[in-house]
DNA sequence: TCTATATTTCGATTATTCTAGAAATACCGT
DNA sequence: ACGGTATTTCTAGAATAATCGAAATATAGA
């Protein structure tokens, strides 16, 4: 993943609603859910769902697949993935924030 | 770390020039660089770089403390890994997105 | 105190993003 | 073809962000 990948990427995920969409999505496990369904627990009105969304399928972070009359949408985990190792390998010190890693602090924590 | 300091960090990181800067003091290691020397790397105005450094720290991404005349930049390592941490576990499906684990795809890939 | 260097703040401009109502489209069942 | 549900596109307003030159501030040294 190059940098600029990773920046749209980040960007998407770094607006709330986004984010919560996407959690949620995970959430949902291995099916995912309906637009209709995520709105329902999100609270937000269907077209300003509808851009949010549209803007995660851009950056690939999520998929859709039309299953009758909804729309199902399900998290993209294998970029997900790809993100996460870009930040672990191009924004962290020698193994310093790899998850379940050593917690040699470099200096003081946050 | 909570939903909303995540979003914030992940949109401050979503912003090329940001991750950009973040990339650069990471590479340049513990002792990071002063801004001075990130103007001279990233080729951008200083009042532009400031701006953007400052969205940084704000966040909590980087530090910075005065040497003399300049001002020493650095990445805040404990931080960016809670932040994967936090994507780690709020955001990918049982430990298939940590970095260096399993590569089960759950579907097909990006 | 004066000068030089490093960096930030101010101010203004342009561009982008967020929001949501209304209208349009897509699909299915009858 | 019609009616109903699901979702998107259109449109527009308000809010936020990016950019950078100019002026201001901070520090050190002579």
């Amino acid at each position: 993943m190059n940098i600029d990948d990773a920046a749209a990427r980040l960007e998407a995920l770094g607006n709330p609603t986004r984010l919560k969409i996407y959690r949620t999505l995970v959430r949902a496990g291995e099916e995912g859910l309906p637009v209709g369904k995520l709105q329902q627990r999100l609270d937000v009105a269907a077209s300003t769902l509808s851009h949010h969304i549209k803007a995660l399928v851009t950056v690939g972070l999520i998929t859709q697949t039309r299953e009758g009359v909804t729309l199902h949408c399900r998290a993209n985990y294998p970029l997900m993935r790809g993100l996460i190792d870009f930040m672990v390998e191009e924004c962290c010190a020698e193994g310093t924030c790899a998850p379940g890693g050593p917690v040699k602090l470099p200096r003081e924590a946050a």
